[in-house]
DNA sequence: GCCTCATATCGATGATTGTCAATATAGATC
DNA sequence: GATCTATATTGACAATCATCGATATGAGGC
């Protein structure tokens, strides 16, 4: 039982095509009921429902029951953790202000790295 | 052989601890030697090969050869293909400008969904 | 209580994946 | 040519995963 990354639990909850159909459906609308979710992604329904056990422990989907019904949706929280993990993938993002006034050579560090 | 959607793509390609651990050196500087990434991951030189054509086919990196080495840094469209999977999983995002006039009630489809 | 329906869990199976040692390839230098 | 070094590829293995049918759970209505 290895602890994971929040990070990488999250990308790994939206890195398979039928969870992230699941997540677009649940994109248009402000809420869906599980049952309607079993149909849209051609998978049965205890597939259905394994997926979004993964999104729900990653923080992607809310579940709320009303009587027999089950209805999801998407975490408000998640699309700015996303956003944030796309932050990191600036090139010099995280690099200083000092280093942005010097030219960066074209062709840097062509000598044996360190 | 199916075809792979290519935000699947994307998010698989960073939905590992060793390949977001990479991908987080490459951020911090404009570009590293492939032979210094093998170190920082505490995985062996070919699962780091393995894990930069990952990356490059999916477009999170590119490749520089320079003599005997090659140099990586992160493509820059990258962070703006995660930004827009982000900005979809904002709820809501999706609803029509029209509907966002009328009160959306607090619970619902509380009915029998379709 | 019983019955029905929606959802979750279990167990099995085939597919995919991360990792490694061994080997191959490509470039530089002699 | 030969040799050295950096990187890629191959082949194998264990582990993880997506999917399913069967079954269990939980809620409403009778």
């Amino acid at each position: 039982m290895k602890p994971i990354d929040s990070d990488v639990q999250l990308l790994q909850a939206l890195a398979d095509p039928t969870r992230l159909a699941i997540v677009r459906e649940l994109a248009g609308q402000p809420e869906v009921c599980a049952c309607n979710l079993t149909d849209c992604c051609g998978v049965r329904q205890p597939t259905v429902s394994h997926h979004l056990k993964v999104l729900r422990e990653a923080g992607v989907v809310l579940a709320e029951r009303r009587g027999t019904w089950i209805y999801y949706r998407l975490d408000p929280t998640a699309a700015d953790r996303l956003a944030t993990v796309a932050r990191e993938l600036v090139p010099g993002g995280l690099i200083p202000v000092a280093a942005l006034r010097e030219r960066r050579p074209a062709v840097p560090s062509a000598a044996r790295p360190s």
